[in-house]
DNA sequence: CTCCTTGTACCGATCGGTCTGTACACCGTA
DNA sequence: TACGGTGTACAGACCGATCGGTACAAGGAG
């Protein structure tokens, strides 16, 4: 009873998720992303969140801290495992067309196997309390200066017309769409779409010599409701 | 009191909005579409509706019906207008390159004027049931199907390569994340985003003959938060 | 008077979060 | 072996506030 407020400082929502706490935590965050998707934030109910992990709603904050930092901890786990991804490709000495193509396709992958989660961290995080949002803006900010950068490098070397940002939230805007409608059971992997958007992107609509053989259907299912 | 349930069948909220009522209808929708952008569908509460344009929450159920109908409101409104500005430039003898532009500076147009509309209409439209999402799902589809024709209609014409669903995607994505951080008082016009990402979509980052000059560094101030 | 518009009071339900109690496994000590 | 002590993981009651929506009477205008 001596210090003035706040809960026990060992808990385990405040560790960074190692030990055998992991499966838990783990398991709530992976169940309220889903949650978040079809419910939103603030849609979703915590009664219905502990409901959904079979806890009660005192067991649930035992592990959780607040709503909020469940989404603040789905954003950022999100947004720092696609930066890993993304990291290891740009720093090499591939050449930027190489870089560009490497990068594309593990966002593409991410985004089949994290889908759910992306659509959570760029929706969602709109109702974090500042702190916490800065942090979600500046992870997001980091992640789109590593394509900066790789397309800079790229028109630096030569390889293609110099770009601003007008460009690279064009590329971004076009990538990371595929969330709403990339499954991971579709005709095309990832690999394939990003091939595809990055070949678009450097050579455009516009046939340079030979011609390309191409259906002129869909071949991709239509993107789901919502 | 002769039939079993629900209101009067002629309340304003049922009309067409086209009276006198309009005023407090429109009124209404604006702020509302405000309200949602900020905080979401769900993170709204109608006593803040009401609050926020200055009738008792009596007073606001007189207006409108329910919470989720203002949002189909929005929504629908939303996609008919642009659907409307974009039809007219479907529809003529232009080759399909000056469609492409022209349907391009028309949506961006409309993002520029109706951007946080826009934004409501596909983040939120999730949250209606049913019968509701279904019609805005439906217009939806039948506008990115203008988008598709065009990009068919120079493919047949042999302006540039087949397209598929995909392609159509990934320029409606590019398109579509203005609305995310285009400004009014931006320093690029609407028209010249468009005309920037159609050049970038039909002629690719490679340069081809001459080359153009471009700085390197951003023209356009970083993305708001959210 | 009637019609349109409004504010107020109220409905049951649910909101996010806290508090208390408790079952249980593991602990060192005797 | 038996002991009390400690920490973990949990359930359920409870908090004030707010939720979306309705009932209804009063106000104002013709």
């Amino acid at each position: 009873m001596s210090r003035p407020r706040s809960r026990d400082v060992s808990q385990p929502w405040m560790e960074p998720m190692t030990n055998a706490n992991r499966s838990m935590r783990e398991k709530i965050l992976e169940t309220v992303t889903e949650l978040f998707i079809h419910k939103g934030f603030h849609g979703t109910g915590v009664q219905e969140i502990s409901k959904a992990v079979n806890l009660g709603r005192g067991a649930l904050y035992y592990h959780i801290g607040s709503k909020e930092q469940i989404l603040f901890d789905i954003s950022m786990s999100l947004l720092r495992s696609a930066l890993d991804t993304t990291l290891p490709f740009v720093d090499t000495d591939d050449p930027p067309d190489v870089k560009l193509h490497n990068i594309a396709r593990a966002l593409l992958r991410h985004h089949a196997t994290h889908g759910e989660g992306w659509q959570v961290a760029v929706r969602e995080a709109r109702f974090l309390s500042e702190e916490y949002q800065q942090q979600v803006i500046d992870a997001r900010r980091e992640f789109e200066q590593l394509w900066h950068r790789v397309l800079q490098e790229g028109a630096r070397a030569g390889l293609w017309r110099a770009v601003d940002a007008v460009d690279v939230r064009g590329v971004l805007g076009m990538f990371n769409y595929t969330a709403r409608w990339m499954r991971a059971d579709g005709p095309l992997s990832p690999e394939q779409i990003a091939d595809r958007y990055v070949d678009l992107l450097l050579t455009g609509l516009i046939e340079r010599s030979e011609r390309s053989e191409r259906s002129d259907r869909p071949d991709q299912p239509e993107p789901p409701p919502e």
